[in-house]
DNA sequence: TCTGGGGTCCTAGGACCC
DNA sequence: TCTGGGGTCCTAGGACCC
């Protein structure tokens, strides 16, 4: 049977979350920030026809952004995360098996769909902003590269109404699509093809096998072959747990001191963990690093060191003993930082840990029920519900975030009022 | 003054084995 | 003293994605 997929893009992700719960920024220029407010990372329509690009610092732009009237928001990641899975949740009535491919975009298998494809996509479109108030364009071809050129098409041309099939002509498309623009091929490849004279999809498409190969490795040749409507990149409906979970954050303000920093790492530590948990894995090793400031410094200097575990484990308490004695042995006095991180790997399965002779493990059951039992508070009463003394109460090393909207979706206090008069 | 966070995959090359 | 072919595993670095 034929492949086809849809993907399905929510425009403007962050912003449009915003929008949903302060109406009144509708047309207006609005951006997100990064964490600690430093670049842009998100923008409205109306922001891109400024020449904004993303990543662009803040700085550069405040004041063009203030005398159009337009609008800046810290991200609020708790918010966007449960608007992400509101419109996963009204795409998975669509199509159960969808692929989460990123918190504002799925894949959806389209193989077998008896009715006009374009059609079916307006009807998704429609519920999808009619139920969660995103809204979202959709790509439609036999291959998921294609598929994501289609959304392209479908954001930037307004006669698609949100909605595009790639699949009659795909060489008009690909004629005017950038060799950038493809998934798949980011900067450097790009410019390597260009210097080869390959500057859209339909001459990478028209490109030979093993000059492919040989220049953009396996995973080049294979978005040459999706380019040509034969499918290599498969729908991951189940998502496999992660290899490695980092979490690393930048502080709001130079940190030199051992005892916040040490806040900082048990902050890290105690996130990596529950992640870790969540999907059921257990650490083998863990690594600490410490990054000073960048910006200061002509040079970018890290500090890092990691642990072997004797036994995997996923148990907050002793992940932190490990990573606090890594960090007393890369900390230097004297040194400021910007930022530290703490990251798991060699995850394993928590039934398949494989025990130590020696080493009895201190993940008793005891500790299991623990842990399962702060997960579940903080589950369901917010994160940081309960949590561990030594991640400080204060942290004044801890982001900036001066422009934060409310928690509209997950706190009572924040669920927006609504007058009628 | 001000520049995010979190991942995956592939290849080349070295070490080592028989 | 020098010599062949075939294989695995690990790591670093580079590229990509959102």
């Amino acid at each position: 049977m034929e492949k086809r997929f849809a993907l399905v893009d929510c425009n403007n992700f962050y912003v449009s979350c915003e929008r949903v719960f302060t109406p009144g920024l509708e047309g207006k220029p609005v951006v997100v920030l990064s964490n600690n407010d430093g670049c842009i990372i998100a923008r409205s329509n109306e922001i891109k026809q400024l020449g904004i690009k993303i990543g662009d610092p803040l700085f550069r732009w405040k004041a063009t952004i203030k005398k159009c009237g337009g609008h800046i928001y810290s991200s609020n990641y708790t918010l966007y995360a449960d608007m992400s899975r509101r419109v996963m949740e009204t795409l998975a009535s669509f199509a159960p098996d969808i692929e989460i491919y990123s918190i504002d975009e799925a894949f959806l298998p389209l193989s077998g769909l008896r009715e006009d494809s374009c059609k079916y996509g307006r009807r998704i479109r429609h519920t999808v902003k009619k139920w969660t108030g995103i809204p979202v364009s959709i790509g439609i071809g036999p291959t998921k590269t294609l598929a994501k050129a289609a959304a392209r098409v479908a954001k930037k041309d307004s006669a698609c109404a949100g909605v595009f099939d790639i699949s009659h002509h795909p060489e008009d498309i690909l004629a005017g699509l950038d060799v950038s623009e493809i998934w798949g091929i980011g900067y450097r490849h790009a410019r390597f093809l260009k210097r080869h004279g390959i500057r859209t999809g339909l001459d990478l498409k028209e490109i030979e096998d093993s000059w492919i190969k040989k220049h953009l490795t396996i995973t080049g040749l294979r978005t040459a072959w999706e380019l040509r409507g034969i499918s290599c990149i498969p729908l991951e409906e189940v998502s496999a747990p992660k290899k490695s979970i980092m979490c690393s954050r930048s502080f709001g303000r130079e940190v030199n001191s051992f005892d916040e920093l040490r806040q900082a790492v048990t902050s890290y530590t105690a996130r990596a963990a529950e992640k870790a948990r969540r999907q059921r894995s257990a650490a083998s090793c863990i690594h600490v690093f410490l990054i000073e400031n960048p910006f200061v410094h002509s040079h970018f200097t890290s500090h890092a060191a990691c642990v072997q575990l004797p036994v995997p484990s996923a148990h907050t308490p002793e992940l932190t003993g490990y990573a606090l004695a890594i960090l007393e042995r890369i900390f230097k006095p004297g040194l400021s930082f910007r930022k530290a991180g703490v990251m798991l790997t060699g995850l394993v399965p928590r039934g398949q840990v494989q025990m130590n002779l020696f080493y009895p493990g201190r993940e008793g059951l005891r500790e299991l029920s623990l842990m399962k039992t702060i997960d579940t508070i903080n589950t369901r009463w917010g994160r940081d519900t309960i949590t561990y003394a030594g991640c400080g109460i204060e942290r004044p090393w801890g982001m900036r975030r001066a422009r934060l909207s409310a928690r509209f979706t997950t706190c009572w206090n924040d669920i927006p009022v609504v007058k009628a008069s």
